[in-house]
DNA sequence: TTAGGGTTAG
């Protein structure tokens, strides 16, 4: 309905006065086409009961049957049979009837031309709404967009004495998260208690992703503690609730105890959010092992399980298996399309990324916002400035597609690796979209690699007026300081550093092996093998010398001398990760490294000397988990 | 006195 409903009705009721009696039925169940009065009069519908010495016959059927008539009149009522329907449900005061109303309340709420302002007045013209009609309203509300009048209605309902039933509760539950109260849903929590439904599992669980959706993993567990028959949805909330929290780790433990403690068996959403873990960790041989469960319990048709693994392997930096997922997959959407691209180009393959999309479209899918974030971001890992600003301006101009932070973050990346770091700066200066703090650091990122001062030091200002500077930033504008030399400004940004108490993140480098995370931090000597460990990187130290590799000391350690640059720099996590690695892998094998922070170029040569040296292939992975 | 609930892809 479109029309303003208060004007349709009133407008309808003056022309149905008197054409209501000449009013026929034409519905998709009543094959009927008597007119209307004669189906039910007035005097008939006030009575809720048969009367059982009246006899039924064809020209005064039995009231009963009337009123299931008009039942069906209104459920499979169309948009101008109901604005009869409404009338004369007025007219004859059958609107106080609580069975009618509530099932004309429904049809209002819940049929195609469902019109929530038209329900509301509906609602209102109801003398005394029992729960029921409460609970109609609010399920309505709480899937439009003023999810918050759900909860007014359920205040309301609790106010006049009414209960809620669980549904209710749960779909109010549902609003509170979409109008991201806290407040409103612990008053319900509260009000589910007084009511009695603490046994009620589906309820309990849309309480735990109310409080997971608000990051307080603890309450949630406490719920799900509280569930006495927890089911697999029960399950995968909880793992959904890790995932979104930064308990990533935990997630794979989760998966594993559903397998073997047999209790709830893992399902397909189950191997949906194992997988999204696995992808932000690395951790490839998880993963795997997840594939094979999802192919043994023949969930592999499923479209978005399929779609995750390619974003999975592609993230893990094993493009053959993200590609062969991609291959076999008789039928690929715009996500599936858009996760091959956007792997190709995480994994260097930025012209094959760009192939792919133009095959995709060839193949007629039609590419959106995500799709052009891959694009673009192909573009700027193999340095194609012009055909990165054709893109962009392909996307809006072709596609109506408006750019949004993540496509100008490209754009910036492109230009600023390009060395066109004043570009850089223009894009986010005039780009339309507020600049958020990542966008700030690619451009910084960029200024550390041209060695450019002045811009780094406007970027670190804008990184403070945003309030979102961190340690890391000040580590970025000091090595972009050394490699210019500017040793006083060190000394004056270390002193600062100090005195406001900012402390860097220790670099922490991950290598998971047979499903097991190992995690390094600098000079670590917390793993069980560290003694094998250190003598190891000691051997390969001296066996990487051997074949010219020479420590990389000029930027990154500047205030220390040579030898103890040198000497603090063979300690850094990566490189203890990746003697570990050489340890415990036979030659030939991958060995695949996560960090938390950026590679310094040290070790990255030390990487590079050591895949000649020790018949590996070695990746790292930029990960904040 | 109706039907209705929880997790999920790039």
């Amino acid at each position: 309905m479109t029309q303003a409903p208060a004007a349709v009705i009133n407008k309808n009721l003056s022309s149905l006065k008197n054409s209501i009696s000449c009013f026929t039925t034409r519905t998709r169940t009543s094959t009927t086409s008597k007119p209307i009065h004669k189906l039910f009069t007035h005097k008939t519908f006030q009575e809720t009961r048969p009367n059982n010495n009246q006899q039924p016959t064809s020209k005064n059927p039995h009231p009963r049957t009337q009123q299931q008539n008009l039942i069906s009149l209104i459920k499979s009522g169309t948009q101008n049979s109901l604005l009869q329907i409404h009338a004369h449900l007025i007219r004859t005061s059958l609107l106080q009837n609580p069975t009618f109303s509530l099932h004309f309340l429904s049809c209002l709420c819940f049929s195609p031309f469902r019109d929530l302002r038209y329900s509301r007045h509906f609602f209102s013209q109801i003398d005394k709404p029992s729960a029921s009609h409460y609970s109609t309203l609010i399920r309505a509300y709480s899937s439009s967009n003023s999810p918050k009048d759900a909860f007014f209605l359920y205040k309301e309902m609790t106010q006049k004495g009414l209960k809620p039933d669980p549904v209710s509760s749960s779909f109010v539950l549902k609003s509170c998260m979409k109008f991201s109260s806290l407040v409103c849903g612990l008053q319900i929590h509260g009000r589910i208690l007084g009511d009695g439904f603490q046994s009620d599992s589906l309820l309990l669980t849309t309480l735990m992703d109310f409080y997971s959706s608000f990051a307080s993993r603890d309450e949630a567990c406490k719920v799900f503690d509280e569930i006495s028959k927890k089911d697999t949805v029960a399950w995968n909330v909880l793992i959904s609730c890790y995932l979104r929290n930064g308990r990533t780790r935990d997630v794979l433990i989760l998966f594993d105890s559903m397998k073997n403690e047999g209790a709830c068996k893992p399902d397909d959403v189950t191997c949906l959010l194992v997988v999204q873990a696995c992808a932000n960790l690395g951790a490839l041989d998880f993963g795997e092992k997840v594939h094979g469960y999802i192919e043994e319990c023949g969930y592999g048709v499923s479209l978005n399980l399929r779609n995750s693994l390619i974003a999975m392997y592609s993230r893990c930096g094993c493009l053959e298996k993200a590609y062969g997922v991609f291959k076999g997959m008789p039928e690929k959407n715009v996500i599936s399309w858009s996760a091959m691209i956007s792997g190709l180009a995480m994994n260097g393959y930025g012209r094959d990324a760009i192939l792919a999309f133009e095959e995709m479209q060839r193949m007629g899918i039609v590419p959106d916002e995500q799709t052009f974030t891959g694009v673009l971001s192909a573009c700027s890992h193999c340095g194609l400035v012009d055909e990165g600003m054709e893109f962009l301006h392909q996307m809006s101009k072709e596609f109506g597609i408006e750019p949004n932070i993540h496509h100008y973050g490209c754009m910036v990346d492109l230009l600023g690796r390009a060395g066109l770091l004043d570009q850089a700066y223009q894009v986010i200066i005039s780009m339309g979209v507020k600049p958020d703090a990542t966008i700030w650091r690619t451009l910084l990122g960029a200024c550390r690699i041209h060695g450019h001062v002045t811009l780094g030091e406007r970027v670190i200002e804008h990184l403070i007026e945003l309030k979102a500077q961190e340690a890391g930033d000040y580590v970025l504008l000091l090595n972009i300081y050394s490699s210019d030399g500017k040793w006083e400004k060190v000394t004056e940004l270390r002193k600062f550093m100090k005195e406001k108490g900012i402390q860097t993140t220790p670099g922490c480098s991950t290598i998971e092996l047979k499903g097991v995370v190992h995690n390094f931090i600098v000079d670590d000597i917390s793993h069980p093998r560290k003694h094998e460990i250190y003598d190891k990187l000691d051997e390969i130290n001296k066996q990487l010398k051997i074949a010219g590799y020479v420590a990389e000391i000029t930027s990154e350690l500047h205030d220390l001398g040579a030898e103890e640059k040198a000497h603090a720099l063979s300690y850094h996590s990566e490189k203890l990760a990746l003697a570990f690695g050489v340890l415990a892998t036979p030659p030939g094998t991958t060995i695949r490294v996560t960090k938390n922070l950026r590679i310094c170029v040290d070790c990255h040569n030390f990487a590079k000397f050591l895949s000649g040296v020790y018949n590996r292939k070695c990746s790292f992975e930029f990960r904040v988990e």
